[in-house]
RNA sequence: GGAGGGGUUCCCGAGUGGUUAAAGGGAUCAGACUGUAAAUCUGACGGCUCCGCCUUCGCAGGUUCAAAUCCUGCCCCCUCCA
């Protein structure tokens, strides 16, 4: 092995779960030509958090490295879902829509690739016009036996869960997209194993040099032990504002902060040794979290929004104020005044009544700053305050 | 086609005639403590005109003083056999 690939390597391998294989990989590589490396992405959810960016950021060394990536929007298989318990079939995309979050892809996907060595592909361009036979041809390939080795459809049909029969055909298609892109490399998160490992047996069936398979570990999201989705809330967007980045980041255990510099963060890892050292003799972790929002929101935004989002936690949080982005409300009153509780549920500031009680009664309710044990309290006609619930929210509220 | 199992409050899941707004866990929310942490402790977690009242246990009826619990019909889901 030169120099050269070992270096390659070495990048390659930083934080990947799994190479397969990487002697392939490292042959591959020899040859000095580019490669091409596939990574796939459902149409359906144009929002990128940083669980995406995992990937991205390694489809990113591969790109300085000199080698092609086709980003591949998988608006064929996208009507299928791919199979996860409890996934239904979706229905199809229009094309506009398709287009549209295509679009929205570009946007986020190059702030950490570089588009002049990305190749946008959907699949619905050669699935698209593949006729019934060709689909029966292409089930045929596999069978149902090597189909329930998937750990997902082993376990449901272990289970007694439902398996519906299309969802066999999205593992195909996926190897199918690497035969027809004749990919060198195809990489996917820790799930999409199976499914990758697919591509290489339908490329070997048709003669060519079986794709090489990266997984890059599933991020945990902010609560620490489900993956990042955005589904399940616990997501940090590449879109989100500066304040909210910081915020979330912020909001994370200081256990999973360190996953999410070994997986997220651009510095070495000695730097981040470094780092634990210090947290280890006393340093306060919160110091090395802002370290971290900062840099993500550096690079997502830029370096004045993440200095300017530090300012605003302090002043917020460390400061204990009262925001200065409240919402304003104003209500019409009927009468001259009106139950505290009330107007907390007109202002939205609370669901119901029932929660309104609960929420005085529990201490958790302030008009100005001053907290409010009266269930009963009547708020004035005329008056106009800032009213909070709990520590996050707040509204100042017009009575009229 | 046949046999069986199941649909309970956000989720999982107890509950087979009354003291059950319905165990327990999770999630969530609030208070304390803090670094808007985590962990922990405490409490809340259907609605309302809230120390009382009203409405919930797939849907619709029925039996009963009284049903989530019994009966009838219907809808939906799953498993096994063929």
């Amino acid at each position: 092995m030169s120099i050269k690939v070992a270096e390659a390597m070495a990048l390659i391998t930083r934080g990947v779960d799994e190479i397969l294989l990487s002697e392939e990989l490292e042959k591959k590589l020899s040859r000095g030509k580019p490669l091409t490396i596939k990574a796939g992405f459902d149409p359906t959810a144009p929002d990128l958090h940083l669980g995406h960016t995992v990937l991205l950021n390694k489809l990113r060394v591969f790109q300085d490295l000199g080698h092609k990536v086709v980003f591949l929007i998988g608006d064929f298989t996208g009507m299928i879902g791919d199979p996860s318990g409890k996934n239904v079939t979706r229905k199809p995309l229009s094309r506009e829509e398709v287009l549209a979050n295509a679009e929205t892809y570009k946007e986020q996907v190059y702030k950490v690739l570089e588009p002049a060595k990305t190749d946008v592909r959907f699949n619905s361009e050669w699935m698209g016009v593949m006729d019934a036979a060709g689909m029966i041809k292409l089930a045929a390939r596999q069978t149902v036996a090597r189909m329930l080795e998937r750990d997902d459809f082993k376990n449901r049909y272990k289970e007694g869960q439902p398996i519906a029969i299309h969802e066999f055909i999205y593992p195909l298609v996926q190897g199918w997209d690497s035969v027809v892109l004749k990919a060198d490399v195809e990489m996917g998160g820790t799930d999409q194993r199976f499914n990758l490992l697919m591509g290489r047996e339908l490329q070997r069936e048709e003669g060519q040099e079986p794709q090489t398979v990266i997984t890059v570990p599933l991020l945990e999201g902010l609560d620490g032990v489900q993956k990042m989705s955005k589904s399940l809330g616990n997501y940090i967007g590449i879109t989100d504002a500066p304040n909210d980045m910081f915020g979330k980041i912020m909001s994370v255990s200081d256990e999973l902060m360190w996953r999410y510099f070994e997986l997220l963060s651009f510095r070495s890892a000695s730097d981040i040794n470094d780092l634990q050292d210090a947290v280890a003799k006393g340093e306060n972790p919160r110091n090395i979290k802002v370290l971290l929002a900062k840099e993500l929101i550096g690079r997502f935004h830029n370096e004045a929004a993440a200095d300017a989002a530090e300012q605003d936690f302090i002043q917020r949080f460390q400061k204990n104020a009262i925001p200065d982005d409240i919402d304003d409300v104003e209500l019409t009153l009927d009468d001259a005044q009106l139950g505290i509780s009330s107007v907390l549920r007109e202002a939205g500031l609370v669901q119901s009544t029932s929660e309104a009680m609960r929420m005085i009664k529990q201490n958790a309710v302030r008009i100005d700053g001053e907290r409010i044990t009266d269930a009963k309290h009547e708020c004035e006609r005329g008056s106009s305050a800032v009213y909070q619930v709990g520590k996050r929210k707040f509204a100042r509220i017009k009575l009229n």
